[in-house]
DNA sequence: GCAGACGAGGTAATCGATGTCACAGCGGTG
DNA sequence: CACCGCTGTGACATCGATTACCTCGTCTGC
């Protein structure tokens, strides 16, 4: 009575003291029984959990994970937030993450190295049971002893043996490059992010091992670094089209690129321009024409991440592994069209 | 010495007492260096300051958070993180967080009512120091005696005396209604989200004040509730053209309805239709026709609700508040269409 | 009949930091 | 000279839960 006056006057949640004493138990008999061990009479069980009932207690999730040292929660990093494909892995985990109680901590990195040593950092400090991490750095010693599962998402570590989520890129990029050259392509743009991602490199590795494919001489001139998250994308477009002998078809990278460019070729109504873009949008089917696609569905990946996250923190110790998320092009009319088409 | 090797053995950080055992005091004097207490000796100051440095000591942020009763997280709760705008929102909110070397917590209610209760009641024990809130509940007694400072977006808080960032959902309804009545359109359909949320039930007002400011009757067959994640909007789009009196213009009343839209109407080639759409999307502006919209920018709904809290957690005690993000049209060629302009 | 296993439960230390309170020294004051 | 108040400091309790270790019966096997 006393108690529950206390209680109230603290105007607080219970606390484990609370149940033991409604319960008549010590502290220690009521944490058995919220932790599920098993040695403890029945009887003993069924008072404690009606005292659970009664002052609707849930365990505090800080001192536990303090005493525990690992919280109930995983760490998802990410380029940035706004992304719209990081939007929706980070929807997928999730998703996934609320059937099992855990909570999520989204950091971004602005893609800067530093920024991502400082984001782990903070999330080792929390104590996170898990990580996902959209990597952008290529050095991973720092996280060699890490001490939570980590799945990498989007670029796997090349310097750690760790699971990664992944997409085949140079097999994606040049599945998209062979696609406008079966339709007649033979001077292929390829505008992508930054080649300090390995992302990026890989990418670019497959939009040449195409053309080698087909006996085509790669042109410098035609390949543009840029950074997606400006408006760099667009402005390359412009430049490429502008050399003395321009592409027929442009391969866009990634997302981001393609959001990018987009707009501009429709500005200088090129829509005449074949166009493959790695990674789907919206709108993508909608616009005039409808954009062909390489896609590597970002929920997908999200999903295959978690999965594997729960799974080792569930005490599953598959072999490390990179996982391929599947990929597959999806032709909705930019990149079918051919090279000697009028323009509109 | 020892120590050091202690620490090493356990692979582990400095603690408090690390620091205070190298510099020679004790735990509450380091203490009082790290949190700033001024009632300690330059000299004393000094040694601590130099053994922080030399171990790289930072504090426990659950053991701190644990003793103090806060945390250095903000918690914000959206619909879906996956949703592009809450997206842009989320991510201008980090921006802002990073600043301040605070983290972000992110949950999703799904557009379910208990979800949010659920999520709320997570971010209440891990002892967040404030909470950004779209909130999709009508009832918010039960945040009436909230124990950190909470500030709603998108949709205000009625029944509460809150901070809350929001658009002037009925004004601007009303403002992109006529935008299209002011070229010519007089069957204006509307599609817009179910009316449980007072944000479509705000803007559906403001779409029948303008069809009375007209002096238009209104016709609730041209009135579509639907639910936004699913393809839902496409599918009402198309009942609305089948109607025996179809509409020349359709009000989508958010984004996500858009993009469920938009794709039907393409399919259907019936972009001749006169179309504005409440909320901006990427690729709006490279469709054929581009489209018009009222912009909301998520990314200003996203400062002004950080810069809000932030200010109220650094003590400042401004008057409550709802404050309108701005607001205007984007007239970019959809809305623009004349009615009787022949289908494509 | 007794050693040892086992079941049920409790006590106290611990996780890492901070709040409470007491105390030693010192200068000033009546 | 005794007392006051201030400064700088430390011992110890505390936040809420978990873990290491111990106790006390009772049951089993020899």
């Amino acid at each position: 009575m006393t108690d529950r006056l206390a209680r109230s006057a603290r105007q607080q949640r219970a606390r484990l003291r609370d149940v033991a004493e409604a319960a008549g138990t010590s502290t220690k008999t009521a944490s058995r029984v919220i932790n599920g061990d098993d040695r403890v009479a029945a009887e003993t069980r069924a008072r404690v959990e009606q005292a659970v009932l009664d002052l609707g207690y849930r365990p505090d999730p800080l001192a536990r994970s303090l005493r525990r040292g690992l919280d109930e929660t995983i760490g998802v990093v990410v380029d940035e937030v706004g992304d719209p494909f990081f939007a929706s892995v980070i929807g997928e985990i999730e998703r996934m993450a609320i059937d099992r109680d855990v909570s999520v901590i989204i950091a971004s990195t602005r893609r800067r190295e530093e920024r991502e040593r400082i984001v782990l950092d903070g999330l080792y400090q929390r104590r996170v049971a898990g990580l996902i991490i959209a990597s952008i750095s290529d050095n991973h010693a720092y996280l060699r002893h890490s001490s939570c599962p980590l799945v990498f998402i989007d670029r796997a570590a090349e310097d750690l043996a760790a699971d990664a989520v992944v997409v085949d890129d140079r097999g994606g990029a040049r599945m998209a490059v062979e696609h406008l050259l079966r339709h007649g392509h033979r001077r292929i743009a390829y505008i992508g992010d930054r080649l300090s991602t390995a992302t990026a490199r890989h990418r670019l590795l497959g939009y040449r091992d195409a053309l080698d494919g087909a006996g085509i001489a790669a042109d410098d001139a035609l390949v543009a670094e840029v950074e997606p998250a400006d408006g760099d994308a667009g402005v390359a477009a412009e430049e490429l089209l502008r050399l003395p002998a321009p592409p027929t078809a442009i391969f866009s990278a990634n997302t981001r690129c393609s959001l990018g460019t987009l707009p501009t070729l429709h500005r200088l109504r090129r829509t005449d321009l074949g166009f493959v873009s790695f990674g789907d949008f919206a709108m993508a089917d909608t616009l005039t024409p409808a954009i062909t696609i390489v896609d590597h569905s970002p929920e997908a990946i999200g999903r295959l991440a978690a999965e594997r996250l729960f799974s080792r923190l569930a005490g599953d110790e598959p072999p490390v592994e990179t996982i391929f998320a599947p990929l597959r092009i999806v032709a909705r009319g930019s990149g079918e069209l051919a090279p000697d088409r009028p323009r509109p």
